[in-house]
RNA sequence: GGCCGGUUGGUGAAGUGGCUUAACACAUCACCCUCUCAAGGUGACAUUCACGGGUCCGAAUCCCGUACCGGUCACCA
């Protein structure tokens, strides 16, 4: 009995052989500096941050050298699947910008190197796992989980590294007939790769992003195949896919690096190269005093659709995390204001060392300075798309009068230092509902009075205000009204003569503005009164100023 | 516990032996501008780079030790 008779009894219908993929699956014929880059998320929920974060990587460093950037479905794991991840991931890699050149997906394959769902690959895997057999590099292994509980809490006992490695690799010393007996027997067991390597030795490993690293070999017969699926794990998937694919850097998390030997040892049993490795920081999280990786579960910010719902621009959630990834991004881009993020030479060196915390508040800034920089159509559009999916009474208002709503967001908008007040479109509805009378009516309001709090003397300035010295033809014309009133009034029309001598007056034209101001909107602090007057119109201004106190 | 990595302001960080009196950006604060707010302008914000020791004319930068933080040690990826 040899290796080979066990391979056939374990794979009785596969016939294929490594040969065959490696002459369907052609070496990528791309120029020398192309990178082959690919997004590999598991289908197990929704699209996270660090998923965005990786895709991102993957995606500049393939388009800046004109590359491939592909998406691979790891479905390995059966029971963690959850229906519609994969449209959920496609949708957001596409919405943002970071279409694949390859990928598969509602049964459409796209690229010569499919299947790209790792479900669909079983027979390559197998192929692949039945030549290691052969070769006496993989063996059958029949422990149960509960004898390997046991093996870990002795090894915990006694004091030894835990894990399946040299003498405690039972399985590894079986006879061949003993697991072919066994096999025949339908007793359940997993395949295990067999390993040559010795822990106390180490090796160099070279990471892109922390440079020469110097790692333990590993001695672990690793898991390559599970028992009930026959599907590979993820270390196993890793080797053949990203051979097969022709993947020239991986880029994954820093969970990713302590498995790193097994995966090398893996690529050199088959004789293949491995790929080029840049392992990426985490994205942190603060909880109480300590961090912890950014977690979908606990923490709402960490999965896309809550930048989606808040309505952050895609581009603002972007350059955020190119911020993170490699923080002279932003100097870049201030410097290089019409290149695409895509443009930026992206360095795995310059990588922040440890995890980085995710900052709201920066994202606010560039989101806001984003946002400024639309014209009123492009905000116009885009609140509204927003609107459609997310707000209905947004997207009533905007609808209501579409040209009526983009004066009201052009507002100090075209013009060379833009208004910065819109971080996320949830923030319009806050910020313009008093320009519609209906609302205004219907709402429950706060007026927001500052220094002149007195009825009769508001009521005297509004009236004095609409019946002599209302104009909306001309922003000057307006102003200088206002003024002329203060001075009728007993009212500072001068900021600088008021400083000097306030006692010589009731107030000043800031107190009048503000109380027309509020009288008008009930807000203190709005954007250009007179921009707001003159959407609004006599009519309107002269029934809120009227109703006031009624 | 073993192994691997890390530790520069509230945050992201620049920095690889003298050019650093530690860049830039966000946040915060103050002032200016100003009809309010936003914006814009000016300035403040780490006497110090986890701690201790060493090398050196000179250290955030190199070496050693300690502490702390993160990752990993699954038929999860």
């Amino acid at each position: 009995m040899s290796n080979k008779d066990l391979a056939d009894a374990i794979f009785p219908n596969i016939t294929m052989t490594i040969k065959y993929y490696e002459n369907k699956y052609k070496k990528r014929n791309l120029p020398d500096g192309c990178y082959v880059t690919r997004f590999a998320p598991s289908p197990t929920g929704y699209m996270h941050l660090g998923g965005l974060y990786q895709a991102i990587i993957n995606y500049i460093i393939a388009k800046k050298s004109g590359g491939i950037f592909y998406l691979r479905t790891e479905d390995t794991d059966k029971a963690r699947q959850i229906d519609g991840a994969v449209e959920l991931i496609i949708k957001t890699l596409n919405a943002y910008g970071l279409n694949p050149d390859e990928y598969e997906y509602d049964g459409k394959v796209v690229g010569e190197y499919g299947p790209y769902v790792q479900s669909e690959r079983k027979e390559i895997y197998q192929t692949f796992i039945k030549y290691l057999i052969e070769i006496g590099r993989a063996y059958p292994c029949f422990c149960t989980k509960q004898e390997l509980d046991e093996m870990r809490e002795n090894q915990e006992i006694i004091k030894v590294r835990t894990g399946y490695h040299g003498r405690f690799a039972r399985c590894s010393r079986m006879s061949i007939e003993e697991a072919i007996e066994k096999i025949k027997n339908k007793e359940p067991y997993v395949i295990r790769f067999r390993s040559n390597g010795n822990f106390e030795n180490k090796f160099e490993f070279d990471d892109l992003r922390q440079g020469k690293l110097f790692l333990n070999e590993n001695d672990i017969d690793e898991v390559i195949m599970k028992s009930e699926t026959m599907l590979p794990t993820y270390h196993f998937a890793h080797v053949v896919d990203d051979y097969l694919m022709g993947t020239t850097h991986v880029v994954r998390g820093e969970e990713w690096l302590s498995s790193a030997p097994k995966h090398i040892q893996m690529f050199e049993a088959f004789g293949f190269k491995p790929p080029k490795y840049i392992h990426t920081p985490l994205i942190m999280k603060k909880d109480g005093d300590s961090l912890r990786k950014i977690s979908k579960r606990k923490d709402p910010e960490a999965s896309i659709t809550y930048y989606d719902e808040a309505g952050y621009p895609k581009i603002a959630v972007i350059e955020s995390l190119m911020t993170i990834i490699n923080s002279n991004y932003e100097e870049w881009h201030t410097a290089n204001p019409d290149k695409k993020f895509t443009d930026f030479e992206f360095s795995a060196k310059k990588m922040s060392t440890s995890g980085a915390l995710y900052d709201l508040m920066k994202l606010d800034d560039i989101s806001k300075n984003i946002i400024s920089k639309m014209t009123k159509e492009e905000l116009y559009i885009e609140s509204l798309n927003w609107a459609d999916k997310y707000s209905e009474s947004l997207k009533k208002l905007i609808l209501k009068d579409e040209d009526y709503y983009k004066n009201i967001i052009n507002i100090e908008r075209e013009q060379e230092k833009p208004r910065k007040d819109i971080a996320k479109y949830s923030d319009i509805e806050n910020l313009i509902w008093y320009m519609y009378d209906d609302i205004y009516r219907s709402k429950e309001k706060q007026y927001d009075w500052k220094n002149i709090t007195d009825k009769d003397e508001i009521k005297n300035i509004l009236s004095t205000y609409i019946n002599k010295y209302i104009d909306l033809s001309d922003k000057d014309i307006w102003f200088n009204n206002i003024k002329i009133m203060c001075d009728e009034l007993g009212y500072a029309s001068n900021m600088k003569e008021y400083k000097k001598n306030p006692e010589n007056y009731k107030g000043n034209v800031a107190d009048i503005s503000t109380v027309l101001r509020v009288a008008l909107t009930s807000k203190s602090m709005t954007p250009d009164l007179f921009e707001i007057m003159k959407l609004l119109g006599e009519d309107s201004i002269k029934e809120r100023y009227n109703n006031l106190f009624k």
